[in-house]
DNA sequence: TAAGGTGTTGATAACGCTGTCATTGCCGGC
DNA sequence: GCCGGCAATGACAGCGTTATCAACACCTTA
């Protein structure tokens, strides 16, 4: 497997054979002898040829691609939010966008070694003029070595660091996770939880951060024991929450550093018998449809994600435009919103 | 307009000048004078003139696509399990898949002959094989109209009616909600309200349908007092809950037909001091990610989403191929999904 | 008036593949 | 031993655009 810059003159070339031949075997047509399609494979796999979609849809009148016609539907999860903000830029600049699952596949669970070949399948075979990665793949080191590899400009949605070399675009996380304990801690909290998110996500890190900074801010001391472990599913919100409500001095305030799980913990509260606000206080992060439909509903943070996806996927066209020197880093902040989920301790005034 | 299969040498012919002029203009570079820029824009317009993506991209070794890379995230909506269905079924055939959304942009809303736009705009810019229908799109005359226009193949997802063209599936909404009505009634309510769904959706119609036979099948009488109007999403259920749980004999049970009204319905009844089941039972319609995260978790019918869209992808993409004589229409089984939202009613002993 | 830009336009060769049709070689049947 | 038929392969002409470079008109400037 070479630089994938073979074209099928190549093939046929070292198969020692016609070009129409290599074509045959590529399209799987029929009457073409065993031994020379064996011959061919080897030769193409030998050159890592790969077909351009470009010249054989032009040959052959046809696409090989279908257009999947959807209506939006009232409300958006944190990631068709961000399509749809790719969506909007692409279409004003004439793009269109191809998007490629990676991971488990519809239930099969897979590794981060197939991410990583989505993403080369997404350069090689598709040929895109660039890649837009969302956390946590924009992470991922074999994914980013692949783009690398291929000299595909990338943007990257939340990553956990720039790289100086792509354009980038994430949230105040900190700050707003800081907003957050410092409102639960003036409403008279003192006894604040957290649940941490996915690891691989960069802005699970800056949340417990500023988490962190928030205590500090107010002169309340960090205690390990109100810190659990999760990763941004309501599956582990939730067994944060029987934990942390197990507690023996358990907390009046719970902050889960996404909605999913703040979910979670609503429902081990109600599971608990424990009223929120009035007994427990619950926040959550990113103000996602799920945010607005549990009871009560979830003091929360807004991501602006469709500006945020927007914003970043125009850096990435400007860039391959040439209109852009260097790669740009933006911050998008994120506003409280105050929702019922959230009221002063048991035992405070008021 | 025409149709459609213009090329660059017939505007350059149309408006006496090179094809080489004709692309400059298309491509707004420089060094055009402003009066051939008019001259041969008007000439592609009456042409109908749209460039072929394919020889655009053959020649210029560029795409104008971009791809975005996405890892699933823990549960998906209704609208991106589709998607994942089509993608699967895409990938398996080498076919791409380009994602349109259509009607309210952003924030911005639009009528429908915008999605009829944004269809046309899909196979003429974009020249995509096939097209695939999402309800309620699949019944927009005007979309419809559009893509027959153009001859382009086309699959539908949970369509009011096949139309003997297009490949199509679809859940067995009426049995599914007959089964969910006959549960409820075996389970001792007597009065039990059913929330409509969007009237643009053909399933709504089947689920109302169903909910009717339920009655039927247990000789429990129809009353349209429990009837109430609703539109698919959280508020609309929960409005239709204020109103039938302020009914003066209200009912016991409620089913709203998707999950999103069933999460209104239960919030109303939290906010109204009903506690759910003991006081009202709830079912919903779908599985969808809010089922499992409502408290108490919902009772609900699964679709089987992902895989319906897989199927009628391959079946489109059957058809695309010449192996497929006449259109096929699928339909599947959504089974219970039983979950504590639904008990006996209060006054029944079991 | 000639030389040297600068803006505008066109002729023509790619781009990398598929479709069409011709050619070759081999088989069996009479 | 000749011919028809079929499997296997190749030569070559597009497919509809963009890129390169040349040509030309026109305007400055010396």
């Amino acid at each position: 497997m070479t630089s994938g810059k073979a074209t099928i003159t190549d093939v046929a070339a070292r198969a020692g054979v016609s070009i129409k031949t290599v074509s045959r075997v590529m399209n799987r047509e029929p009457n073409v002898r065993p031994e020379t399609r064996e011959r061919v494979r080897a030769a193409a796999s030998a050159l890592g040829y790969e077909p351009n979609p470009a010249a054989r849809g032009l040959a052959s009148r046809r696409t090989f691609s279908l257009g999947l016609l959807y209506e939006n539907p009232h409300e958006f999860s944190y990631t068709q939010r961000a399509f749809e903000g790719v969506f909007a830029s692409c279409g004003r600049a004439g793009y269109t966008l191809l998007l490629l699952p990676c991971g488990s596949d519809g239930g099969a669970g897979a590794s981060s070694a197939s991410a990583a070949d989505s993403a080369l399948h997404l350069v090689t075979q598709t040929r895109v003029d660039g890649v837009i990665l969302t956390a946590p793949l924009c992470d991922d080191a074999p994914v980013r070595a692949a783009l690398r590899g291929r000299d595909t400009p990338t943007a990257r949605i939340a990553p956990g660091a720039p790289d100086g070399l792509s354009c980038t675009v994430r949230a105040g996380d900190r700050e707003a996770a800081r907003a957050v304990t410092e409102h639960l801690l003036d409403r008279g909290h003192r006894r604040v939880a957290f649940v941490k998110g996915d690891p691989r996500h960069g802005a699970s890190a800056e949340r417990l951060a500023g988490y962190r900074e928030g205590l500090a801010a107010r002169g309340v001391a960090w205690d390990e024991d109100l810190v659990a472990e999760g990763l941004f599913d309501f599956d582990s919100g939730r067994r944060a929450a029987y934990h942390l409500l197990g507690l023996p001095h358990r907390p009046t305030a719970i902050f889960a550093s996404n909605d999913d799980m703040a979910a979670g913990v609503i429902a081990a509260a109600h599971a608990l018998g424990l009223a929120v606000p009035t007994a427990v206080s619950v926040a959550g992060f990113d103000d996602s449809p799920i945010a607005a439909r549990t009871w009560p509903a979830l003091f929360t943070v807004r991501q602006p994600v469709f500006e945020m996806a927007a914003a970043v996927t125009a850096d990435l066209i400007a860039q391959l435009r040439g209109r852009l020197d260097a790669p740009r880093h933006r911050v998008f902040d994120c506003p409280l919103v105050l929702r019922d989920s959230v009221a002063p301790p048991p035992s405070a005034g008021g």
